[in-house]
DNA sequence: ATTCTTGTTGCATC
DNA sequence: AGATGCAACAAGAA
């Protein structure tokens, strides 16, 4: 499930074990999570390291470590992290297991193996961080910047830019359509016909969904509130918490998308 | 059995 | 050249 506030939420579960040292490393060697990984140089290195910080950042996550070591870790469509005591039934997908100094075991699962992990050693930022776009909640997210990229990919459907995580680091399958719900924009509008009074109001509800996303889920995983779009997506027969109408579902750009008929019709964007 | 999936990449096509 | 769309990756759920 893992968009901006989940990856946010998991970090914070490996975030208990900070400032304890690594025991043991164990990586699946035939998980394609690990695909490219030099694994009997991390195992040697990340011994006797102790974690220093963790980071969240887009979809990614990154785990630094003394002797300026980097794990990054990113979820692809089914990862999660968890913690667990050394003694438990391992269950299946454990691609990434670390023993801490506390007892504790930090474990990275994925069954789908789309996510990726990332190893990083030496001084400065490893470029498969430093490469992430600038947050959504920083200053650097300014209108001009979303103006800009929209006029670039102009004939794709806006659902499908605000997937790009070039420009929208963290923004997945549902924010996007809770963005476009909350902004009352159709999924299918061009990007290029947004006019400069929706590329406002689409900033802002972006980032307005992404500081809820955050207060909501990243900090301890409890559901949005029924009145999000977030509820109702997925069932059939599921229906828009602000119109009542029958929510519409398609795929758009590729992806399964959710809408209200009511509250989001083409020709919003054209202002 | 079949179809679906909260992500990304590489490649074909426009 | 740059943008767009789609299949592929893999496993489990409905």
């Amino acid at each position: 499930m893992p968009e901006l506030a989940e990856v946010e939420f998991f970090r914070r579960r490996w975030d208990v074990a900070r400032g304890k040292t690594v025991k043991a490393v164990y990586l699946n060697p035939r998980a394609r999570d690990n695909r490219g990984l030099p694994i009997a140089k991390i195992k040697k290195v990340l011994l006797g390291q102790k974690f220093l910080a963790s980071q969240a950042a887009a979809k990614q996550m990154a785990f630094y470590f003394t002797n300026h070591l980097w794990l990054g870790i990113h979820l692809g469509m089914t990862g999660e992290l968890a913690v667990g005591p050394a003694e438990r039934e391992p269950k299946p997908h454990e691609h990434l297991v670390l023993k801490m100094s506390n007892g504790q075991e930090l474990i990275f699962i994925d069954p789908r193996q789309f996510g990726r992990v990332l190893f990083y050693q030496g001084q400065g930022v490893p470029e498969w961080w430093a490469k992430i776009a600038p947050p959504i909640l920083s200053r650097a997210f300014t209108v001009q910047v979303v103006a800009d990229f929209l006029k670039r990919h102009g004939r794709a459907p806006i659902k499908a830019v605000l997937l790009m995580q070039e420009r929208f680091p963290g923004i997945g399958n549902w924010m996007a359509d809770e963005v476009l719900w909350r902004a009352g924009f159709h999924p299918q509008a061009r990007a290029g016909n947004f006019g400069p009074q929706a590329i406002l109001r689409l900033h802002r509800t972006l980032r307005q969904v992404c500081r809820d996303a955050l207060k909501v889920i990243g900090k301890d995983w409890s559901d949005p509130p029924s009145h999000w779009l977030f509820n109702h997506r997925w069932s059939d027969g599921g229906k828009c918490p602000a119109s009542r109408v029958l929510l519409k579902r398609a795929p758009v750009g590729g992806r399964t998308t959710c809408w209200s008929p009511a509250k989001q019709k083409l020709g919003a964007e054209r202002r």
